[in-house]
DNA sequence: TGAATAGTGTCTATAAGACAATATCCC
DNA sequence: GGGATATTGTCTTATAGACACTATTCA
C-alpha cells in the first residue's frame, strides 16, 4: 500500500504537484486481463475459452479476458471477467505473470496480466449454460515436470485449434505455476467439490502433475497434513467397496 | 508468442480493421517497471534505494523504476532501469509481481511490473560508486516463512525509514519469492561470485531463509545437487583450515 | 462367489539430523 | 601447541516406495 501523501511529512509541493500532474504527457499501453479458468476432469486439465467475434484473430478461441477498468484493481478485473464470460462469482483466482511483448496484441501495445482460476468440475460445466462461444477445452502439456513452454488446446469435435494472441503461453505458464505450487498448497481442492475421497485428490494430483503417484504414500501424506477431516460419510452408487469422503480443512496456523 | 493475424488464414478484414484501429479511443493507465535488486552481505539481504528528486515522495527512498516505453519489453525495460540507476548490466532479472491498486500512485493510475534482480555483494558495492543520491539500505523480514507481507529496510546512518509508494510491498513479495525458490532453483548462486565455499553458500541461504540451516545435511544436498564444481584451490587468507573453492555449473539436463 | 477398489501393516531404501573424530590452516 | 573451521564417517530417525493382506460394496 502506498503511503499517502500528507502522511509521511514531505513537503507541501507535492499537493500543487499532483494538482497540475498531466497524466496524458507520456504515451500510455493499454492494460488488459486474461484469465485461464482449469479444472480437472476424467484425469485430463480443461480450461474455458471463449471465440472470439471481433478483430483481431476473430473466430478464434482465446482466454476470457477485458481491458483493466480506470479505477479498477486488477483482482477485480478478472473476477469482472470470470462473471461476465463464464457466469462464475467467488472463485479461486490468483495472478499469473503479466505479459507484454510489444508484438502480442497487432492493434496497439496491449499489457496483459493473466490470472489464473480453479474451479471444481461440477462449476465449470454450469459455466456453458445456454452460451454459444463460449466452450470447454482440453489441455495438452507437451512438456514434462516444470519445464514450462506453450500448452496446446483440443475442442471435444474439432480436435486441437490454435488459440488467439499468446493464450498458449498463457495457458502454460498457468500449467506450470500450478505444478509448482501443488506439493505445498492447498491449491488442489479448489479442482474437488465439497466433499471427495482420497483418491479423488490423487487422481486430481496426477491429472497436474502428469505423471502416477505412489498411492500409499500420497495416502500417508494427505492424512498426515491435518488437511483433511472425515465427514464420517461413504461414497455411495459406486460398483465396489465404498471410500470413506473427507473434507477440506485450512490447516490450522502454528 | 501471438500469431500474426496473416498467418491463421482467418478473413481479410482484420487488416482494415487494424488500420483504422484507434488506440486512443479507450482509458489507459501508465505502465511502470520497479526492481527490488537484492543481495547478501554479512548474513543480511540488502537492497538498492534511489532517493527520489521529484514529486510525488520526494526525498523518500524508492525502488529503482521508470515507465515502460512504448515499444519495449517488460524486461528489457527492468534491464535499462538497472542499467541507469545502478550502472548494472547483464543482471539476472526475473519478473515478480504485477502492483496495480488504483491509488498506489498520487499522480494517477500507475501499474508497477514488479522485478527481482540478484547479484553478488561485490556488484552491490559497484553499484554506489559516485552516486549520491543512491544508497544500500539492510531490509529487516518481519514475517517467518513464506507468510509475506510488506518488509521494512534501514539505511547505515539514519536507520529504519519509509519507502515511496507501495515499495515495502514489493520488496515483501521478492523476498517471499526467493525464499520460496531457493530450495529448487540455482538462484542462491546468483549471490555469490564465481567462486566459493560450501559455507559461504550455506551463509547465503539462511540470510534468505532467515533461519541457521543444519551443517552436514546442508553440504550433503549441495554435493549431490551436482551444481557444484570443486575448483582444485583453497580459500587464502583465512586463520583457519582453508576451504576448497567450488563454481557453479548448470545442472546437465537429463 | 467374483470383481473391484478401499484401507492396513510391514519391510526396505533413502535423506536428514546429531554427533564424534580427524585434518589443516594461522597465530 | 592452541584456536578455529573444514571434512569425513557413523548412528539414529523420519519419510517414501514396494508389496502383501484384509475389508466392503455391488453384480
Amino acid at each position: 500500500m502506498p503511503d499517502g501523501p500528507s502522511d509521511e511529512g514531505h513537503d507541501d509541493g507535492e499537493r500543487a504537484f499532483l494538482e497540475s500532474y498531466d497524466a496524458s504527457s507520456f504515451p500510455r499501453p493499454s492494460v488488459a486481463v486474461d484469465v485461464a479458468l482449469l479444472s480437472a476432469l476424467d484425469g485430463a486439465l480443461y480450461t474455458f475459452v471463449v471465440r472470439r467475434t471481433e478483430h483481431p484473430f476473430r473466430g478464434l478461441w482465446s482466454l476470457p479476458g477485458g481491458f483493466v477498468r480506470p479505477d479498477e484493481p486488477l483482482d477485480d478485473a478478472a473476477r469482472r471477467v470470470l462473471d461476465g464470460k463464464a457466469g462464475l462469482k467467488d472463485v479461486f483466482i490468483e495472478q499469473l505473470y503479466t505479459f507484454g511483448d510489444p508484438g502480442r496484441d497487432p492493434r496497439t501495445r496491449v499489457i496483459s496480466v493473466a490470472y489464473f482460476a480453479l474451479v471444481d468440475r461440477g462449476r465449470l460445466s454450469v459455466a456453458l449454460q445456454g452460451e454459444q462461444q463460449v466452450s470447454v477445452a482440453r489441455v495438452n502439456i507437451p512438456w514434462e515436470g516444470e519445464t514450462g513452454g506453450p500448452v496446446s488446446v483440443a475442442l471435444h469435435d474439432q480436435g486441437e485449434v490454435p488459440l488467439a494472441f499468446d493464450h498458449e503461453d498463457i495457458l502454460g505458464m498457468a500449467a506450470k505455476r500450478i505444478r509448482g505450487k501443488l506439493d505445498y498448497t492447498p491449491i488442489g481442492f479448489q479442482l474437488l467439490g465439497e466433499t471427495f475421497t482420497l483418491r479423488h485428490v490423487q487422481t486430481v494430483h496426477e491429472t497436474i502433475l502428469g505423471r502416477p503417484l505412489n498411492k500409499d504414500s500420497f495416502r500417508r501424506r494427505m492424512l498426515a497434513s491435518g488437511q483433511l477431516e472425515a465427514t464420517g460419510e461413504r461414497q455411495r452408487d459406486v460398483d465396489h467397496r465404498p471410500a470413506e469422503l473427507y473434507r477440506f480443512v485450512r490447516r490450522s496456523a502454528v
